[in-house]
DNA sequence: GTAACTAGTTACTAAAAAGTAACTATCAAT
DNA sequence: ATTGATAGTTACTTTTTAGTAACTAGTTAC
């Protein structure tokens, strides 16, 4: 008997999940995107103003997931040779270009919690 | 002397952010995504296609993912009486109507890609 | 009766992510 | 000299996530 196969999943459809993937491994961790958006929403910071942003980051997490995101290349980190010293972080074009894709999940996400409240 | 003050976010933006969160949340993990472009691209399958389809994932994953997705109404699992038994997982309405936030990241993530390899 | 297919489950292990607490170095003010 | 700010780091623990391997239960074909 033959079966009736769905069909293959075509290249431009592998390259689009790919691409997905590599965009969620970019966001990935509890505080890619708040970090993100804090910046998106209020522009460039200092270390301790997202501290004070985010609630609850220890240190470790925000020094680590900047330095990730600055790897990346979604985030510029620059120090000014004041006393104490000034460190900024911003959003670079890249990362700035993730805003229509954070206000569609947001949107998305939205909506969402608002049908799931009617049930 | 006076700080310049970043202004605060608007309770508009925490809400934003908060559905950023709520959407990740409904696609974290490593295999939700590809299942659900699995079912997006080729339509309804069952078990061991989509085991078939995604390529090394253990049934264990499978069958967590697809309860989580379940639960969260993004896809419909329906047993069929037939013998041996036909099981087949689908998207629902929810699980459709990601597919413009996932062809964003997609979109997105591709052009990323690209011009990484650039540098 | 034994091998194979369906759709999973269970117990256990390994690896990754996140959190805690304490600490560093530099400077400034009291 | 002590307190407090900036911008982090380090060692350690807990929690979460993912993977491995073996197993179940029902049915079909040989």
């Amino acid at each position: 008997m033959k079966k009736k196969e769905a069909p293959e999943l075509s290249t431009r459809c592998r390259v689009l999940i790919q691409g997905v993937r590599d965009t969620q491994d970019l966001l990935n961790g509890k505080w890619k995107t708040p970090i993100i958006g804090a910046l998106y929403y209020r522009g460039k910071m200092r270390f301790m103003e997202l501290r004070r942003e985010l609630d609850g980051i220890a240190p470790k997490m925000l020094s680590q997931e900047l330095k990730d995101l600055e790897m990346n290349h979604l985030v510029t980190r620059t120090v000014y040779n004041t006393m104490p010293v000034t460190v900024e972080y911003d959003l670079t074009e890249y990362g700035r270009s993730l805003n229509s894709i954070l206000d569609a999940m947001g949107e998305w996400g939205i909506k969402y919690r608002e049908q799931m409240l009617k049930l």
